[in-house]
DNA sequence: CTGAAAGCGCTTACAG
DNA sequence: CTGAAAGCGCTTACAG
């Protein structure tokens, strides 16, 4: 309010509590609703706190108590709608709880990860949730984090395998996720599926294919080896492969998409050859990213509620703060279908 | 490495000294690379600091030094790509500077832009980058923020002028974006373009108006107040309001919106008029959301590279702790447009 | 080139 | 119900 030249400095406990002639100790109590305090003396030291304009200094509370109300978020990168989207419902449950979110992005490169988590560490956070960088092996991350700071590994295994690192792991179901999409596919008379996209070396594309798999298995058909075809997870790449869908006769009639990003690019491929999803072949991707419900046609696909999960990995990660030596949990996200216009019965394909 | 059940415990200074018999002072000046130290002793030192697996305590150290290395990034919610891109950029830079992001989401809302700041505050940021939630008071935000922490405000001119307050505020340059692209619809030959969506109110839809009016008037031609069109800043309002353009002969063939989801929810309602935005409709968007480039058709709009934003807003706040005394800085971030497949010379709409 | 002492802003036993 | 003292993990003068 006056006009200072000069930064003010900051105001401490023991100004307030020289101001209202008590200890340190007292205000400190009340600040923390300590039921110690008279009430008239706990009236007294607010209303000083007021007319200095206190404010708490958590680190050192934090320091002097040896706790931390920082929880530190480290994914591949924000501009992916999958990642903003987790790590707006991370932010959002660790809030409410009280914490703050230390931001990081490695920018799926395993250099830069360990270096952002060197620097988060520096930082003391309480525990850290992790979205690993593709080819992150589990023991060097380990030995940089050491046994004091308590992980929770999201979306992606670790090399060497999270759950026995002693790490809890929230991972999505994609086994199921793809079953449901292909079993869908298959009720609407498809019998000609393809699994279009991912690396057959990713975690995640394995458990989709497993998934595809099952459900033909479950039909009784076995599915062509041509019917898989690997590519890149971007939309350009998937567009280049489109032709590969077509190389042999009979063609597939329907694609289950590693993600959206790749049945985006699908999508386009047809287009380019005068095909057109949800009228002469069905597609279905896999995310639910926002561009999903806005393509054209929009696009039938497994939606994994990115936001829901970052509240969940917030909400598993204090839980593990609460209690350091339950024995680690893996836990596996629900998924669901969401029917729009990308797909359609074998019928219309075959006309 | 060996399995404890109970938790290590921090190794500290002390505990490096102690076993490098050395005093903590020394084994601090190695720690931040003092050339006083003798290079074996350095040498000593380091190999213990790796051998006990020492974790600098950044928080400790700043709370001596009365230094912070943390920065607030305040923004309305990571789910809006223009947003999470700003804060990927923001991050960069910071982390490149040795700093660390402390997030903080207002979901538009003034009272958790407050609850937020206020959460933020007691973890000691050097500084603050806010994007203001709609309507934020610039009185009470500086009445909470205090006059030692500097703030960039980002995008969004506070209500009681943020300049005159004392921060430093970060721009789009609205009005010549808006210009740009009226400047350009009027070359294609439009003579009867809208400027759709946005509300009056905002300080950021009344500088794009007034680049749109800017260019009409180095036109010499007056435009109808029937084709300035008010709506909420989404794909639904923007859709329910497209039939507002064509109650009154003759209607507008071109729009100037907004932004990119009121572009594209005008595209979704000219669709549903049997009509094609780049076909018999010229629209031009705002913002160059990820979306905008796979949308169909693609949407021309005004770039505003939401991520080099980042990295300035991060810069000046940077400058800005490296000088406090320095008068306030505004800033006005360069805009342009990008041409796709959403706009068309007037004569194919006459067609 | 290295060490002893004080202190950053808090909280936690321990007295009274 | 309140206070005096010690200490969290660091850094900063000040000696030597």
């Amino acid at each position: 309010m006056t006009p200072n030249a000069s930064p003010p400095g900051r105001v401490t406990l023991s100004d307030v509590a020289k101001a209202s002639g008590l200890s340190r100790a007292t205000v400190s109590l009340v600040l923390r609703g300590s039921p110690l305090v008279h009430a008239d003396t706990r009236a007294r030291v607010e209303a000083e706190l007021k007319r200095q304009g206190y404010v708490y200094h958590r680190g050192a509370a934090n320091l002097r108590g040896r706790t931390s109300t920082a929880v530190a978020l480290v994914i591949n990168d924000l501009s992916n709608p999958f990642f903003a989207e987790f790590a707006a419902g991370v932010d959002e449950a660790l809030a409410t709880a009280g914490f703050v979110t230390l931001l990081g992005s490695t920018g799926e490169s395993v250099e830069r990860q360990q270096a952002v988590l060197a620097s988060l560490l520096e930082h003391d956070p309480a525990g850290i949730i992790l979205s690993p960088a593709e080819g992150s092996d589990g023991a060097r991350l380990r030995a940089l984090v050491g046994d004091r700071t308590p992980v929770l590994v999201f979306n992606r295994q670790l090399h060497d395998g999270t759950t026995e690192a002693g790490w809890d792991f929230l991972a999505l179901d994609n086994q199921r996720g793809a079953r449901l999409a292909t079993e869908y596919l298959l009720d609407l008379g498809h019998r000609r599926i393809a699994f279009f996209g991912g690396h057959r070396d990713s975690s995640s594309c394995r458990q989709r294919r497993e998934g595809y798999r099952e459900a033909f298995a479950a039909a009784g058909i076995t599915p062509e080896p041509q019917w898989l075809v690997e590519c890149a997870p971007t939309r350009l790449e998937a567009a280049g492969q489109t032709g590969a869908l077509f190389v042999r006769d009979p063609a597939p009639t329907a694609a289950v998409c590693y993600n959206d990003a790749v049945a985006l690019g699908l999508m386009a491929g047809l287009s380019a050859r005068g095909r057109r999803a949800g009228h002469d072949f069905a597609v279905i991707g896999f995310d639910d990213i926002p561009e999903a419900s806005v393509s054209s046609p929009p696009l039938t696909t497994i939606a994994a509620a990115p936001r829901e999960r970052g509240r969940q990995a917030a909400e598993l990660i204090l839980q593990r703060l609460r209690d350091p030596t339950q024995p680690p949990i893996s836990t596996v996200a629900p998924v669901h279908l969401v029917l729009r216009d990308s797909d359609m019965p074998l019928q219309r394909s075959a006309a």
